[in-house]
DNA sequence: GCACTCCGTTTACGAATGTAATCGTTGATT
DNA sequence: AATCAACGATTACATTCGTAAACGGAGTGC
């Protein structure tokens, strides 16, 4: 599985790609605090884990995700909640519900949801 | 933070505490297949964590939680929305719908949740 | 053609993790 | 008292991660 820094780089590719290392570097040095080195090293082990493909331009690389965002934030939700909620989603809201911790956006997008959900299977 | 092994044996105790490192062990070592060794580390590494506590007991030790269980769900729980869904529960929901990942039951209690939510703020 | 500069590739290195084995101490046994 | 067994504590060791620095090859500019 990918790791939260490569995460943050993949985020970047998920966003537009390809990208040339300079261009990401460019989207997450300030926020992270990266030189130039780490972004290298991480386009690298992405590489090695077959989640970014890489295509020459010139003298340089531009890089784009192989492993979609969906799959990522499937299996990484996925996992989250099989070892903290029985595997499913209805106790993850319960709990945030009970911190109070649901925002009146994120409560009037449940309800939308489930209306949706009504109208599909009659 | 608390690593993933290290939740495992958290959950144990969370389940019921005190308890010895070998009713510990008992406990997750089939499933988990680890060695008497393992939980003893995971329990140290816990200890040093201030994530559990120890209390002498004859010859050995019995451990319970320092970390509510609830406050470990919410920090990893957050991170992750924190991380892939702006933050917000809804987004999450709203992916396990469109992969259809929602199962009966978890429909129902969302039903069920968001009616509690109504009458609480009339 | 030779030095310099840009990139990617390789190597580094400490902290955390997963998984134990070994050491040391102390109570129990003979 | 000498020995053994049961625990916790200490140490180990390979892997992954975060974060880079060093190396090397290929255009680029004189």
């Amino acid at each position: 599985m990918i790791s939260e820094a490569e995460a943050v780089v993949m985020e970047v590719l998920w966003r537009s790609s390809p990208r040339s290392a300079e261009e990401i570097l460019a989207e997450v040095g300030q926020a992270q605090q990266w030189q130039e080195g780490t972004v290298k090293s991480l386009l690298n082990r992405l590489l090695k884990k077959k989640a970014v493909k890489a295509e020459r331009d010139g003298r340089r690389y531009l890089y784009s995700p192989l492993l979609a965002r969906e799959k990522y934030v499937h299996q990484t939700s996925k996992s989250l909640l099989d070892r903290l909620f029985e595997g499913r989603v209805a106790p993850l809201v319960a709990h945030f519900s009970e911190q109070r911790k649901l925002s009146k956006k994120d409560i009037a997008e449940l309800r939308q949801l489930l209306e949706e959900l009504d109208d599909e299977q009659p």
